[in-house]
DNA sequence: CACTAAACTTTACACCCGTAAATTTTCTGT
DNA sequence: ACAGAAAATTTACGGGTGTAAAGTTTAGTG
């Protein structure tokens, strides 16, 4: 490495004999100049630290290679594993990821997407709040960049993936209804679309079966999940208010919360003899293997959400047509049988 | 909001009848423009929908507005809490945050340090991946870069700002010795400084007090740290390979995978009557209160690190002299007790 | 109303790279 | 060795904004 810095492409020809177009073709594609010319390319840079300036190729190109991600609340261990998932498919495709989090704020939200726009970023992958989006913003977003939409559908942009939650849901009910006592579903304020889908599926796999749908609605509007199922759970148990011996939760970490809250009253928790509680919940966060016991619950498909939202993003990248209709992909969810319930 | 798009400041200048420089000044810094110029762009700006390229604006900036943080893992709880107070920060003060994980991977922190880089941002702060970093590459970039390490002391920069595990070890060494039996050193391959830091102070500790010091070292490599705790505690109890009954994990993560061990070999984990294990953490992690039963461990103060951190870069941003001497500020843990230990 | 400082406008150039067009060099195959 | 193709070079312009310099308007003061 030489002591001279490089301060831009100009500079960087003279020193490597290279013409500064021929390099601008390099640094985009560099199979796209002669081998030998690659070489003393490569070679140069080798000996001369430079990288041309992002913002200035940005500037020009209609396309960067940006792909921006925005989810409702990083902290979340579900929506920090799809980032880490969605970010890696990004790098390995040779995109730029930037990551979003609207800390589950509306306005938050809005920035993010500004900024965002403001980027002139390839395509991106969102997450909408739901309930909270100030869903004319989110919707003019998608109108100017080329949008995958997933875990929350709003109905916004050219795609949405994500999961069944008609299918993971019935899946559980069955389950619980047919092991034991059938369950009640325990649920906060919804904060998206998905909660409302779930909390109905219940009640109609219920009546499907013939039993009495009980919902339990707790307050609390924050992303403190767990804080809720504990605080909420403790004072459920202590009033006995709990219509069902089987809870489902909302979702695992609701459910992490009244699991919690049962073993700090001394509820034992599980299906085997001597359990007081069965409790299930939804999604199988990372975290849900760890709870004592284990938690019993749908399992999302983490990876095919991730893979599919890239993948169509690729293909409206890539200017594929993908029809006039608003293309909507559910994987299923599977049945992860632990000992809660 | 009118038809019309606007392109670029020029246009918008004919529009709003500012001159371009002015408008410059005002995007730049609202309060720099007199008040009645102030309104009648702003004003413009609710007809027309305008806002400079990012690009075309960091192009010229010596100072851009973007400050990048980095992160070993973003789905480590820890780091995603920390994310997420540092982003608030920067976002109150005006800046850009980027975030930025290395995935656990040496290649990934290298790229992303490199990306960081040529965003040309008015700082950084980052974590970096400790023992498996390049370290000349971080060095380098925190020689570009005015740059505050947080978390893992890597020797790099101009500041770092963390934990004083010395402190906070004896804190809870103390504790637990005084409590019951002296406590065995529960660690894996240590990924940071931190983690050896952890366990020499375990060690100094319990000689001070006049304890045999005992560590239970296990394998595993990777961030799957609740998963290590899990397994590797099957197994050390299935062969009643633990040295005492007391356990100091090497952090949170760990613990709570240890829990979940003890659990499912039905031994009764806390301080009271009929409990088996005694089993306490490091750090206070998000979910470490909802384990069952609740972790005891020592809270690392998330928002004091967090605060420094920001208040030490935006005073390197400004020019602030801050000595010759490498700035280093630890925050004492506090003790946070609870049922397991 | 005159004076002054502050704020604004006009003009012009800079930043770094993309990219098109015309020209020259290098490679490929016979 | 030679034609034709491929790739490189030279030249030139454009993109959207920062910013400096010089000139003009505005606001504030007495």
């Amino acid at each position: 490495m030489v002591e001279k810095r490089i301060r831009n492409m100009e500079e960087f020809a003279t020193v490597s004999g290279i013409s500064r177009p021929t390099l601008s073709k390099y640094f985009h594609d560099p199979g796209s100049v002669r081998a030998t010319t690659r070489e003393r390319i490569e070679s140069a840079l080798e000996q001369y630290d430079y990288r041309p300036n992002i913002f200035a190729i940005n500037q020009n190109r209609k396309l960067t290679k940006t792909i921006g991600i925005l989810v409702p609340y990083l902290s979340d261990p579900f929506f920090a594993e799809m980032v880490r998932l969605i970010e890696r498919l990004c790098i390995d495709a040779g995109y730029w990821p930037v990551v979003f989090s609207a800390h589950g704020e509306t306005e938050l939200e809005n920035n993010a997407l500004a900024t965002l726009e403001s980027l002139r970023p390839a395509g991106a992958l969102i997450a909408p709040l739901g309930r909270s989006s100030d869903f004319e913003v989110v919707e003019r977003f998608t109108e100017e960049v080329p949008t995958v939409v997933f875990d929350s559908n709003l109905e916004v942009g050219k795609a949405f993936v994500g999961n069944d939650n008609v299918q993971s849901i019935g899946l559980i009910v069955d389950y619980l209804c047919r092991t034991g006592e059938p369950p009640c579903f325990f649920e906060m304020p919804p904060v998206n679309p998905n909660a409302n889908r779930r909390r109905d599926t219940y009640v109609q796999s219920m009546e499907r079966l013939g039993h009495q749908p009980q919902v339990v609605s707790v307050r609390g509007g924050d992303w403190d999940f767990e804080r809720i199922g504990l605080d909420e759970g403790m004072r459920l148990i202590s009033e006995r208010a709990l219509p069902s011996d089987t809870i489902l939760c909302s979702n695992d970490r609701l459910a992490i919360g009244l699991i919690a809250a049962a073993y700090q009253k001394g509820l034992r928790v599980g299906h085997g003899p001597g359990c007081a509680l069965r409790i299930a919940g939804h999604d199988d966060h990372p975290w849900a293997q760890f709870s004592c016991p284990p938690l019993t619950t749908v399992a999302q498909d983490y990876r095919a959400v991730a893979e599919r939202s890239v993948e169509i993003l690729f293909k409206l990248i890539d200017g594929e047509d993908l029809g006039e209709e608003r293309q909507m992909h559910y994987f299923q969810g599977r049945l992860v049988l632990r000992a809660s319930a």
